[in-house]
RNA sequence: GCGCCAAUAGCUCAGCAGGAUAGAGCAACUGCCUUCUAAGCAGUAGGCCGGGGGUUCGAGUCCCUCUUGGCGUGCCA
């Protein structure tokens, strides 16, 4: 239960009613209709909750905001509400103060759903795809990677926790030239292996990563032979197939380390030995969409693009001024372009497999593609732009000794992920990745990641759930266990810390619901960290051991109930919720 | 050139379907453990929310513009 949601809508209904019977009495003009937000004021002298109905109102009914404040307010019965009290304040706010039962209520609450508090149902049950990762297996992984799985993973936890059917897929580029360049990689290495470094020209656009190497030693040691026996396009292609079976159980691997794990690996290679892409591309052509020139088959993305413009809200004259320009979907050599590959596999997503909506981590350099990508499904009759929800995440700045350092994938600089892990624990990894929105560049330092202490903000959650836990069980060697909800007072927490830590408890399905529409995970982080920060405020404020037995009762009960929250929050996050520290 | 994203405390960032006196963490300073975990709490200090216009009863939040930074603009993926 939303008791947020429940507060907020209580407030309108009875505001609504109060406009009616005064409209009714010509205290207020008649015909209008009530807008303006129910919020939470910052500051709680003002209230619990705090209307603007009445400054909005002030245009439409020709009236002074507190005249309408104090007619909507003459009519308001609070009797069987959640509210006790009511004043006017400022330009005309309309406050709302919560009495005692609300407080109880959250508690209760939370018992009887125990681990459903926090789930909400905007999703109705909706068919979604969380794709994420999908790192080029031709290399390991990196810090942006890291992120992405991070993010990937909470976000599809948020989701489900929403009431979405959640699918999590990882899109492996097992195919086209990256691949290509892999191989002939390995190839060279291989070469220089028997020949010796300086007798075979390794191609300058090739991966120059210590792991190509490995993987030319590791195939020499399975294939003496080489290079006898076959010609050099028959090893390469071996030698591909080789490399990707080694890298993908290790990115598998390596990501599971961080709690990740898919629902599906999809493999690229498939989409284009069924002839899926060839068959999307000559759809798009029946569709009239591409045209052929200099050999190639071009895709009409600028004609595709201005149309999603124009049905998105642009003039026609606007999208006319924009550059745009057209892709390539078939190479002049026959071979066809990652971009087709990919319109194919979200056509495959969205009408084979029926997803409704397609939700991409992408890193924010990919930002050119995603209106194209959406125009292009389009132009496929799918709904691109409305099913392809992209997420962009910013990429990740890597620190050391509060310098940056440089990480690219052709130099075979990149720091891996399973060497991260070596040095900083799996919570701290997923809550730091998960610290900031996507939208904001997120600076890795290595040298204060590698710090186990409190500079770091999980151990400030976990530390909360941990001082519950040791508590409980302390009180319960004392005789006093937890007990139901339903026999305990809960109108004896009057302590401005005690509310305060209640409010906050009852946040957390709002927080899952926005943090669910925004695709922003990050508001979880935040919503413990101030949960755990009202808490410890709470422990310090008021002593429970030794309290008088109701009092008692009433506050282990509240921190108990925070700790279940702690608990399931942690779990969104990946991130354990440790008894003791 | 064009496009996307950003600019808030010394640092890193929240706050953005407009609301009251702009918040947190870190760093600095002062207090609080004979009583439930001090990985904690209380307090002090720190701000023309990049500049300028506009919409509004009301703008950090919306619109325009300028400045600065990141990214993109491949028959790469």
């Amino acid at each position: 239960m939303n008791l947020i949601d429940e507060a907020k809508k209580q407030i309108e209904e009875l505001l609504n009613g109060a406009y009616e019977s005064a409209a009714r009495k010509g205290t207020l003009p008649a015909g209008c209709v009530l807008r303006g937000t129910v919020e939470i004021p910052k500051d709680v002298v003002f209230g619990d909750y705090a209307s603007s109905s009445a400054m909005a109102a002030a245009r439409e009914m020709r009236m002074a905001p507190r005249k309408i404040a104090e007619a909507l307010c003459a009519e308001l019965d609070l009797t069987d509400t959640f509210f006790e009290s009511v004043s006017i304040a400022g330009a005309g706010f309309i406050n709302f103060r919560l009495g005692s039962r609300w407080y109880g209520d959250v508690i209760r609450a939370v018992e009887a759903e125990g681990k459903r508090y926090g789930q909400c149902d905007v999703g109705g049950g909706e068919k979604v795809m969380v794709e994420f990762v999908s790192a080029n297996p031709t290399g390991p992984m990196h810090m942006g990677n890291a992120r992405g799985g991070v993010l990937g993973d909470t976000l599809a936890n948020v989701l489900k926790l929403a009431g979405f059917d959640v699918w999590k897929e990882f899109y492996v580029n097992d195919a086209g030239n990256q691949v290509h360049k892999f191989a002939v990689s390995i190839y060279a290495r291989a070469m220089q292996e028997k020949l010796g470094e300086d007798n075979f020209q390794f191609p300058e656009d090739g991966y120059h990563g210590e792991d190509i190497r490995e993987l030319a030693r590791g195939f020499l040691t399975e294939h003496p032979a080489f290079p006898e026996g076959k010609d050099e396009k028959a090893w390469q292609e071996e030698m591909a197939s080789f490399g990707l079976a080694r890298n993908i159980p290790r990115m598998k691997a390596d990501l599971l380390k961080y709690g990740i794990e898919y629902d599906q690996w999809f493999l690229e290679s498939g989409l284009h030995e069924s002839g899926y892409v060839a068959e999307t591309v000559e759809l798009l052509t029946k569709n009239g969409w591409t045209y052929e020139k200099e050999g190639a088959l071009w895709l009409r993305t600028a004609q595709l693009l201005r149309k999603k413009y124009v049905s998105e809200g642009k003039t026609p004259e606007e999208a006319e001024k924009l550059d745009l320009k057209d892709d390539v979907l078939r190479r002049a050599n026959g071979f066809y372009t990652y971009f087709a590959a990919d319109i194919a596999y979200h056509r495959n997503k969205i009408e084979k497999r029926g997803f409704s909506k397609v939700i991409n981590v992408w890193g924010a350099d990919h930002h050119g593609h995603v209106a194209r990508l959406q125009a292009a499904v389009d132009g496929l009759g799918l709904e691109g732009s409305k099913r392809i929800v992209i997420v962009l995440m910013q990429l990740v700045n890597l620190l050391q000794d509060g310098q940056p350092v440089r990480m690219s994938k052709r130099t075979g600089k990149a720091i891996a992920l399973h060497d991260l892990l070596d040095e900083i624990s799996v919570d701290a990894a997923r809550y730091y990745f998960n610290n900031r929105a996507a939208t904001s560049p997120l600076d890795f330092d290595l040298d204060l990641a590698v710090r186990q202490d409190s500079e770091n903000p999980v151990y400030y959650v976990q530390y909360a759930h941990a001082r519950i836990c040791t508590l409980v069980s302390l009180l319960a060697g004392d005789g006093h266990p937890v007990k139901p909800a339903g026999a305990l007072r809960f109108e004896l927490l009057t302590d401005e810390t005690e509310k305060a830590l209640i409010k906050q408890l009852s946040a957390f399905p709002e927080e899952i619901k926005l943090a669910a529409r925004d695709y922003d995970p990050s508001r979880v982080n935040r919503y413990l960290m101030e949960l755990a920060a009202r808490f410890h405020r709470f422990y310090n404020a008021c002593r429970i051991r030794g309290a008088e037995e109701e009092l008692l009762d009433a506050r282990l009960k509240l921190a108990d109930t925070v700790r279940a929250v702690l608990e399931d929050g942690l779990a969104v996050l990946g991130v354990s919720a440790p008894e003791k520290m």
